[in-house]
DNA sequence: AGCTTAACCGGACCAAAGTCCGTTTGTCCA
DNA sequence: TGGACAAACGGACTTTGGTCCGGTTAAGCT
């Protein structure tokens, strides 16, 4: 049995132990930070002084700044993740897709209106930074299952997303739209996308 | 007559000479510097040095980075947008609404495709940049038009155009969608949303 | 314990967007 | 023609995201 084997065998090399207590300590920092002077107060820098790390560590650890933002983020999606792979429906599994995809959209809708500055920032901070967080790979794989049936269902699943997309519900919001008028909106669009017509 | 009244006469209050000489030189060098170095030559201070202008003045002109690059595409916009109002169906008047949509999306895609990277720059270099842009109200505009049957017109728009959004399609096209395929997404998501029930 | 090494650390440095303000200039009217 | 003033000018300055690299250290092995 030689190196590379035994390489490969313990997958993760694991994290040292400062580099796992630095990630706390930024993390820890940036939502200090934000839940103090919002969206604004979160640059990179304040974040990296504020954890008593240099700035340097913040970018290795996260990558970019909308990396950063995500993983502040990563929380509380999580918890829904988990609702929809093993919660009850219509939500997780045993409702109908279309049913499924309408709770989940709603769900999201919710996250977003109480996190909205946060998706945001994490979605506009750098061209493509939306499509390569590991959330939305999330959403898109399970509406993709759910749209099965459908033509192409990758791509719908793209759409579907599109309509909770954070800088246009942002957009919206500012152009006086309340939430319950975006759900309403994007209930009636998934109730066409995924209608009774399933295409041949 | 007084001279608030004079004021409010003549509208736009005229572009000063160097103004406007200023405009034109600072299109140019942006065209010449992407035509040779592409996107990434595109940045201000070479714009305004190629330019030979203030950078302060490309800023007065055009608000932002966005601005400059949305005043880029104006031209081959104007011309989408002159079939659309005047030209023959079924992008111009006459063809039934869905069909109308149809064509437009078609027709956008072609000019997404021509330009994808000033689009998406334009769209992304800053937040809430793509709803801001004069050709974005006028797509809208169309669109809402175009969906007035439908219980909210205004949103729904929005959503028909975020199947073209520039960034979602760059992503796309990165993944190795080719444009064809993106086409057909678009023309079913079209043809489920305008479909035949027009909803009570 | 001592050695090796890969991973990590930090902060100086760089690039690029956007702001500011003292100076210049076009335009209009007398 | 010339004087007044709003508008435009330009480039130094600020801010912020992201890179680089010489020095440090945790982890595992002997």
């Amino acid at each position: 049995m030689n190196d590379e084997l035994l390489q490969v065998l313990r997958r993760p090399p694991r994290e040292r132990a400062d580099a796992a207590r630095n990630r706390a300590r930024v993390l820890d920092a940036a939502a200090r930070l934000f839940a103090e002077g919002g969206v604004e107060a979160l640059t990179v820098d304040a974040v990296a002084r504020a954890a008593e790390v240099g700035k340097g560590t913040v970018f290795r650890r996260f990558g970019d700044k909308s990396g950063l933002v995500a993983a502040l983020l990563d929380q509380r999606e999580r918890e829904l993740q988990e609702r929809i792979v093993f919660g009850g429906p219509p939500l997780g599994p045993g409702a109908p897709a279309r049913e499924r995809a309408l709770a989940f959209l709603d769900a999201y809708l919710t996250h977003l209106a109480d996190h909205l500055d946060l998706v945001r920032l994490s979605e506009t901070s750098a061209p493509g930074a939306r499509y390569r967080v590991g959330s939305y790979v999330f959403w898109h794989r399970h509406l993709a299952i759910l749209c099965a049936d459908r033509p192409d269902p990758d791509h719908l699943a793209h759409v579907l997303l599109g309509t909770v997309d954070a800088d246009l519900n942002a957009e919206l919001r500012e152009r006086g739209y309340d939430w319950d008028r975006i759900r309403a909106g994007v209930a009636t669009t998934v109730g066409a996308l995924l209608g009774p017509a399933p295409r041949a």
